[in-house]
DNA sequence: CAGCTCGCTGCAACCAGTTGCAGTAACGAT
DNA sequence: ATCGTTACTGCAACTGGTTGCAGCGAGCTG
């Protein structure tokens, strides 16, 4: 077994709760006391066991982000700013994947619930039925989903997306398409409406469709076939698969069609054409949500009291 | 607080023990029992606390899977199959990203240790010396290094690099470049071990060097006065910030400088050029190196007993 | 019918820490 | 000398489950 609690304050002589102290409240302790309690544990090569803090105290020191898909890029950027910011306040980040499972989500959420003090879900698939469940159980910050009583961080997407749509009818184009995300993405609607009505400009939607690069070169034969000169797809890598399904078709980009994609994750030079996107600013995203869920977290332990004047009291007698 | 165990025993009017075992171990409990308890535990919102169940039987039913930079699209099929394969054996796969910073390994190894059954450690930097350390602590699995006594996962990097170099030298090439990876990478001296000596190719190494594209884009200068005529980069992202630099430097790819990559993990088809890489089977790396850990952890509680049969045994007297 | 096994359940110890409370010694103030 | 305060340390209960052991009826065997 490994070496415990007791054996560190058999070895030194006192009891295990100085020990304990001198871990988690090192100011109770008497300074020689402390130095020699440590002396001994880092002799033994002590490990306080995190199970068995966290069933006292309730507390994990861990925090949980799940996002839909680890290998879409628009997501690392993201997490390594959650991860730096958990860092920088002494939490610890798991990361998780649903594959654009919801089921999987409900079921990470479940996972995480008694191991973390806290979750960052990024881009929710779940409907909002199943989310108000769920954050129902743990401190919860949503990303990229907006849900009443929920603290959420959410991109703008709305606005970047009509500004794209504008900028192709000032390109000239008259008849474009949006191909949009999978069905249970928040993200999606907020550009389906926000793109309805874009004065000048005759928009088809396709899709639900997946925001997946393959998902993009399976699109590429509906779009090409919807007689249309311009496209706004879900995301870059919508976009970039688009391209190339485009491509195999012997459809030239921009030539023929023009493709927007939203998000920003594409950074490569190299990629031919160079594509036109709508940057989101997903690391400041990630650090947000983070620190968002601490805040809420410690947020609930301090109530502020006040003082309620009223009759009871007065001057001492004999003041003017 | 939560509800517990004692609450869900006390609505059932049975002992916690019943409770427990309804949910451990099912076939030792009565059936009718079992769907009392399992109603009263559904209707109360009961779950289980894992911090108080892996303090009694040592276990979390969690992995950990830590990778030096999760922004490298090396990594995510990596972990995406990492995760199925955990997820297939009733695991769950906690992820976090190191930044290539070998204390961080050592920190974060720590912070799992307690919380995860095992851990693999992908593409470690730290030194051999402080990774047996590490080991000692906790099942173990290497991937892309060769540790004394821990299992690992490497990939035949040598025989792809030999060949990609030899692929340069049959193309004509007389001179070239190798640019190395980080210092604690295994993998990056493998590679320099085996390109060194190839027939008709002399080779100038480069290094070490950032693994990512700005560590490409970096190094750009020095490969072009180097006086080569081609190029072997650590990895994949290397080999395309290579290009990039040097495009910026109007050195032409492939015509006035050939590159090659490592890994495979840029698949776009849209980069220009395309680059040429040595593959990987990364999926295959992670989905073994789980499914090893999960083999070695279990693997010391199954030791096989076996009849010896010496003299003090016979046929019942009266038989022919 | 005694003696058995068998299936189920309860009892209580145990895991490794945390923490409110009480006790003690040293010290300064009255 | 007495009292109160301060600084530390020990005691023991507590967290929420798990599990070896014992008890207890029911059914089976001889």
């Amino acid at each position: 077994m490994a070496v415990t609690i007791r054996d560190v304050a058999h070895a030194c002589g006192v009891h295990v709760s100085t020990v304990s102290r001198t871990f988690s409240a090192p100011h109770m302790v008497n300074a020689e006391t402390r130095t020699r309690v440590l002396a001994v544990a880092e002799r033994l090569g002590y490990r306080p066991n995190r199970a068995a803090r966290s069933l006292t105290t309730g507390r994990t020191d861990n925090l949980g982000l799940i996002v839909a898909d680890l290998a879409n890029p628009f997501f690392p950027p993201l997490i390594k700013a959650a991860q730096a910011a958990a860092r920088a306040q002494d939490y610890h980040l798991f990361v998780a994947d649903t594959d654009e499972d919801p089921a999987k989500e409900e079921e990470l959420v479940m996972a995480f619930s008694k191991q973390v003090d806290g979750i960052v879900l990024c881009s929710p698939r779940s409907s909002n039925k199943a989310l108000e469940r769920l954050v129902e159980t743990i401190p919860f910050v949503l990303v990229n989903r907006r849900l009443r009583g929920v603290t959420t961080v959410v991109m703008d997407v709305a606005r970047g997306a009509r500004t794209a749509m504008e900028h192709l009818a000032g390109l000239g184009h008259r008849r474009v398409a949006l191909v949009s995300g999978p069905s249970g993405s928040w993200t999606s609607g907020e550009i389906r409406r926000a793109v309805t009505d874009v004065p000048g400009l005759e928009t088809v939607v396709i899709g639900p469709n997946a925001p997946t690069e393959e998902g993009g070169v399976a699109v590429a034969g509906r779009v090409a076939a919807a007689g249309v000169t311009g496209v706004l797809a879900y995301n870059d890598l919508v976009a970039i698969g688009l391209i190339e399904g485009l491509d195999e078709m012997g459809v030239a980009v921009p030539d023929d069609i023009s493709v927007i994609g939203i998000d920003g994750s594409i950074t490569g030079r190299l990629y031919r054409p160079k594509l036109t996107t709508v940057a989101m600013p997903t690391a400041d995203a990630g650090r947000m949500a983070v620190d968002l869920l601490i805040k809420s977290m410690s947020a609930a332990t301090v109530l502020e009291t006040h003082l309620v004047v009223r009759e009871s009291t007065a001057p001492p007698k004999g003041l003017p």
